[in-house]
DNA sequence: GCGGCGCTTTGACCTACGTCAAAGCACTCC
DNA sequence: GGAGTGCTTTGACGTAGGTCAAAGCGCCGC
């Protein structure tokens, strides 16, 4: 038991590897030659946001890419009744707005600050220049939204098949490849990025019943929550948790 | 009343003309050269493909791409547990597989056949022969990918917010604009392409819930089943629904 | 005609979850 | 310090929808 431990926090460390090795737009802007460079950073135009604020509104026309440097931004959809949910996040390195501006359609989501945030706006031409220029964006992009859509697609077949309790650890599994850290105390240690009610709309619930999730689990062993930190004794949880629970038979 | 009826109806023929107009692999072919297009003829194995058939499998090796000629092919994505869901419909004109052989991973969904289908088989070398020689194939493929991710995130965000009852209502408004047609008795006639339980698969629920919402729906009139007939008299009730209801307060 | 098979519907029951409101906490501002 | 504000948790209650099993209903082959 002890050694399964110690492979897969291993093997969380190493996924977590993986995952900074993504295609960012740091690894395009390094692909650009000198001259494309100079071009890029001279159309880039930094700004702070602090939480709450809005970088762009669904139905907004689309004016250029954002480029998160730090902090985290949520994309959010509302319905026509106004009600809405949060889709993705969107963390240091990753772009936002580059799909609507592909197709040339208004902006699909609404960007809202999560955290205290640095990004890096490109408008329109200037992206659009580079993009013809290099050929290669292309492809870049053509992963990058592949990736997202299998990303989509992922979270889409746990709303259709699974119940929050599932879904919500499986919520933790990723932060813990994000956010996560081995702890001498606990065996790991997550310090969540956002706030309940967020975390809540990620899942497509209320806050009141994700804490009654959280509570549960509590009650049940094997992780601990405060506040924003978490602390997990049995990695197996994060991992173990399928639809069903044939498991736990 | 009657008049918006009209605009609505009309509507609805325009944007089923536009979705048809959507690009897909035919609008592929017919930009590609003389020379091209042989290849692509030769390349291509045609196949029918009865319901229940598997195209491919989730965690398959990909080896080509899948055109769908005719018919209708489901794509299901399985968790580790077992339990499944329907992600999406593919129906003529659209292509399977090309995403796996796109950034060279296996099959992330399975391919399964709802209704008789004519598929064409085209081998990974053929494709990347002619995705080398044509650049804007690329642009076209990620104009396709950023529908397909749209739309995954739109049904994310119903899934989200929405219960039961207003995604059946929004699925039968997308099947209006693929498979309605306008009917002298009822406003609108709807031929569903699917059974009942890929109709549930498809909203990620039972049999027997979906059965009790159809008559629920039909009690209420405006709208009546009859087994894969649909016959909706008051096509408000298809784009009306919201969230939240508040319409019908 | 009859039985047999898969799909769909219905019924009865139960649970997970939504909703609303109150109380508990943490943080800031005065 | 105390009041105010926003987030989180808890409680009480209602309901949508899951589950299982039985019954209805085409549809096919014989």
């Amino acid at each position: 038991m002890f050694v399964r431990e110690e492979i897969l926090l291993k093997e969380m460390v190493k996924r977590d590897y993986a995952r900074s090795g993504y295609l960012t737009y740091k690894a395009i802007f390094e692909r650009l030659d000198k001259n494309d460079q100079k071009i890029f950073r001279e159309a880039a135009r930094a700004k702070l946001y602090s939480p709450g604020q809005v970088v762009f509104s669904q139905g907004q026309e689309c004016l250029g890419i954002y480029l998160v440097q730090s902090g985290l931004i949520g994309l959010r959809r509302f319905d026509e009744s106004g009600t809405s949910a949060l889709l993705r996040l969107a963390q240091s390195g990753e772009a936002l707005g580059y799909r609507s501006l592909i197709n040339g359609t208004s902006h699909k989501n609404t960007a809202e600050v999560l955290a205290k945030s640095k990004l890096y706006f490109i408008n329109k031409s200037a992206f659009q220049w580079l993009a013809q220029r290099n050929h290669w964006m292309r492809d870049c992009l053509l992963s990058i939204v592949l990736r997202d859509l299998d990303q989509s697609e992922t979270t889409c077949a746990g709303l259709l098949t699974s119940k929050l309790r599932s879904r919500f650890l499986r919520l933790m599994a990723t932060f813990s490849e994000s956010h996560g850290e081995l702890d001498e105390a606990a065996a790991f240690r997550i310090e969540l990025p956002i706030q309940r009610k967020d975390l809540a709309d990620l899942l497509g619930t209320s806050p009141a019943a994700l804490s009654r999730i959280i509570a549960g689990l509590q009650r049940e062993g094997g992780i601990r929550f405060m506040g924003r930190q978490v602390f997990v004794s049995d990695p197996y949880l994060l991992t173990s948790e399928t639809t069903s629970c044939l498991d736990s038979a």
